[in-house]
DNA sequence: TTCCTCAATCTTGTATGGTAGATGCCTGAC
DNA sequence: GTCAGGCATCTACCATACAAGATTGAGGAA
């Protein structure tokens, strides 16, 4: 049995943001489920006082909603929330790829190249999780790539929202999909091509549109 | 003499939130100074624990540094997280003007040119601090007609670093110039021109990067 | 049966005391 | 004079107790 107390972190506080957080992300926590600051103290084994204070946290990450002398839920998935998390992600990225592909460093396209062929062999060995932490971790090193990694932070925090959905989705694999794309991408920076590479990640980022209004009509209970 | 409990929020936690990032980002309370929960406290004549969660509200919006078991201190303001504060601005405002300009609803021209005379009169009046809000206003305006008005919050979050430096570089009248980008702007998207729009937009942004430098000069205390 | 009232019992908000870690000064040895 | 060690004192962290608003359901009146 795991417990909280092996996450490694500072302070109770934080460990229990964590775990919350991981449980929230994998939908373990479903929209719309009350907590109280009692249940989950007791849950982890300590005081109602951290517990508050990771409430706060994540209330400020968008993942609680807290209703003063109410209760404390977790916040249902907000459509527009989502609609608009999509439009920052594409304004940063597609601002990242314009400045990778109009500037890119002499080893941009090998270090690019490397992570997609880590991506073929996570998608070959079916290690789903690998592969998701793979293409996060391929849009990350564009915004590092950019000199921007620290907006690269932004588009995490607001991520959240959209691991969520995600998440609702596991099985409609668009693993070699996704690879092509990230591919396409790849080879648009290397050419030095700005507004080829721009389309491709606009292409990339917009497929996942049609995804949404199918799980708000499989889900309509998670979202608001 | 304004206590605390003037300010209308829920919760005394709240209104601490508040008062502290007032008193942050008018440069009142200068970064790099020590503040201590007690203090704090003390001052406004309410316990440690709504302070503290104040504390870590204003910690995750970047405005304080809380170091555990050793002091909280007013962060200095980052030149990088300045600069990445600004790509992410320009992402976003660059993405949204375009969205207004290729697509202006009917009544777009009509409330621009509105805010602007409202500007006009401000600046004619020296009203500076009204100056500020309606400058704010117009590019929420902008976000607005977007559909994107959400996404402004996000940039509004980051904007408090941007307007510390704003807060040292008072003096520097520059109200005309950013009146008459602002008529470029609302001109092009009443044309429909999207890339004169967008140029336009990156110049009225891009103008404030000479005024960083001179700032970390004039005051490298407030700098990391 | 329906609706109103009210009290038990939830919830989060606030206050206070104690704990552990970090800092810095102060003292004493060399 | 210099440096090392210890102790006073600061800090944020956590636990506990109390306060006050909100919800819910039972019970009585119409």
């Amino acid at each position: 049995m795991t417990s909280v107390l092996d996450i490694p972190e500072e302070t109770m506080s934080l460990r229990v943001v964590g775990a919350l957080r991981d449980e929230i992300v994998s939908m373990a926590l479903k929209p719309g489920d009350v907590i109280s600051e009692s249940d989950i103290a007791a849950r982890y084994g300590v005081s109602r006082q951290p517990v508050r204070e990771a409430f706060i946290r994540l209330a400020q990450q968008g993942l609680l909603l807290i209703r003063p002398k109410r209760a404390t839920v977790v916040k249902k998935i907000s459509p527009e929330g989502v609609r608009q998390s999509r439009f920052i992600r594409e304004s940063i990225e597609v601002e990242v790829v314009r400045r990778v592909a109009g500037n890119p460093g002499a080893d941009a396209a090998a270090i690019l190249d490397e992570l997609i062929a880590d991506q073929e062999r996570a998608s070959s060995a079916a290690d789903s999780r690998r592969f998701h932490q793979l293409d996060e971790l391929f849009h990350r090193t564009l915004a590092r790539l950019a000199g921007v990694e620290y907006a690269w932070q932004l588009i995490d925090d607001h991520k959240m929202q959209l691991d969520r959905v995600r998440f609702m989705t596991l099985g409609v694999s668009s693993a070699q999909v996704a690879i092509g794309e990230h591919k396409i991408i790849a080879a648009k920076i290397a050419n030095g091509d700005v507004a080829g590479a721009e389309a491709a990640m606009r292409a990339h980022l917009g497929r996942a549109e049609i995804l949404l209004t199918q799980t708000i009509n499989d889900f309509p209970d998670y979202f608001e």
